[in-house]
DNA sequence: AACGAACCCAACCGCGAGGCC
DNA sequence: GGGCCTCGCGGTTGGGTTCGT
């Protein structure tokens, strides 16, 4: 409450910015940089508050702000994100080059929330609709009471899943801020051989040199190579499961329209069904479980005394399985850079166990050392490394957020402290 | 052509975190 | 240790634009 008044001030102007008010903060911010935001207006001779400059500077006037149209790859980004980090669109901005978070969030608010609720999925759950009658009441006490707490505990993974996410990110933002500085550090110190890898493309060079950057891009090359390279091995490993006897996959019709209706709704993407599916059932799986899930792809023969619990529990992972299938189906659809992510082929994948460990150890690795978070290529681990079936304890796959301190000292300590994938052997498999 | 509804997005507001004195 | 200040974040607003009738 003692808090002072920013923009409440006689005489400060607020509304819409005049092209000659953007002139003015723009060429003084170009010439010497923003420094103090609350006194900065003065000094640039304009009458707003600094939280007016900032935000104008922030989200319009930046000069690493891609403008126009959302790619259909930065769509499927927010919702994955959005699905994993909630409304944290700063986390979100950071994964998405020259996006602001506040045009992410309005993104989000007028196009991609209105289209999941019309593919009937709950835009705040991530989960479909009809879910909330399944399990909101209590209703059923039987297969619904099953099914609930079968949903309980996929929820309470999710929730955890997003926590340790959420630890990650913030632990890779401070890697890469400090990786950066050091980077700038070394190239000012010496214009000889570089230490430490050239900024990647994405990042704002020209802004760096100016020391304009803004706070939200500064991990966003890493963190995206990041992702990418766990959806795309997601993908690698769907596909190496759809050549698998077929009888292991549920047929999803509903799912196949709905692709169908993506399609026509969300370009002209090709996908594939069977790829898509197994392809949702290992994203989700790790979303979900950290692992693939064997009920998606356990062949359609189980025991009679746990038929009817798995029914319900099918009902109930069918339509989360309808959801990540249609995301799914947007990761299949793109091309991801492939280029710049060393993935794995597809045979690397034998199994859904070797998924576990094959999505786990990049991520690990990439955390080994600041500088890799910006050299994707250094943090990818031989893929002869994956080839065996075994699956890895959750704890080693995920480190608690406590391994992600403050300090990246720590962090590299306890990545160091994990096994090398050799270590992870076959009598692990499930 | 006119009007209202719906949509879009830049900007504002309030709060919390972190740093400094 | 506590108060103050600055900054960044997320929710919300409101004005402009587009769409439908």
């Amino acid at each position: 409450m003692g808090r002072s008044p920013c923009c409440e001030k006689d005489g400060l102007k607020k509304g819409p910015w005049t092209p000659e008010e953007d002139q003015k903060l723009l060429a003084y911010i170009e010439q010497h940089g923003h420094g103090c935001w609350r006194s900065l207006p003065a000094k640039a001779g304009l009458q707003r508050c600094g939280k007016s400059c900032r935000l104008r500077w922030t989200n319009y006037l930046r000069p690493d702000i891609k403008r126009g149209k959302f790619s259909l790859q930065e769509e499927q980004t927010i919702i994955q994100l959005h699905a994993l980090l909630g409304n944290r669109w700063s986390a979100i901005a950071t994964h998405l080059p020259k996006r602001t978070d506040n045009e992410i969030k309005n993104y989000w608010n007028t196009h991609l929330k209105k289209r999941l609720a019309k593919m009937g999925i709950d835009p705040v759950t991530h989960k479909p609709r009809s879910d909330a009658l399944g399990t909101g009441g209590g209703g059923g006490v039987g297969g619904g009471g099953a099914a609930g707490a079968q949903h309980a505990k996929a929820a309470a993974h999710l929730s955890h899943t997003a926590q340790w996410e959420s630890a990650r990110l913030e632990a890779e933002a401070r890697l890469a801020r400090e990786a950066r500085l050091r980077s700038l550090a070394a190239s000012a110190a010496s214009a000889s051989a570089s230490v430490v890898s050239a900024p990647p493309p994405q990042m704002p060079g020209h802004a760096a040199a100016h020391r304009l950057d803004s706070p939200t891009s500064t991990l966003s090359f890493s963190e995206s190579a990041a992702l990418a390279s766990v959806l795309q091995e997601a993908h690698g490993a769907a596909t190496a499961a759809a050549a698998a006897p077929s009888a292991a996959m549920q047929p999803m019709q509903a799912y196949e329209e709905a692709c169908k209706e993506q399609q026509q709704q969300w370009g002209d993407h090709v996908v594939n069904v069977a790829d898509a599916g197994f392809a949702a059932a290992g994203f989700r799986g790790l979303l979900l479980d950290g692992s693939l899930s064997q009920q998606d792809l356990r062949p359609a023969t189980r025991h009679d005394d746990d038929a009817a619990e798995a029914d319900a529990g099918l009902q109930e992972t069918e339509e989360e399985k309808n959801y990540w299938d249609s995301i799914m189906s947007l990761v299949n659809s793109s091309s991801l850079p492939t280029s710049s992510v060393a993935v794995p082929a597809p045979e690397s994948y034998p199994s859904s166990a070797s998924l576990q460990t094959s999505m786990a150890m990049p991520a690990l690795e990439a955390y080994s050392s600041p500088a890799s978070l910006l050299t994707t290529s250094v943090a990818m681990p031989a893929l002869e490394a994956y080839s065996s079936s075994a699956s890895l304890p959750t704890s080693v796959l995920m480190p608690a957020p406590e391994a992600y301190s403050t300090s990246s000292a720590s962090l590299s300590t306890s990545v160091v402290a994990a096994p090398a994938p050799e270590a992870y052997s076959p009598a692990l498999d499930f």
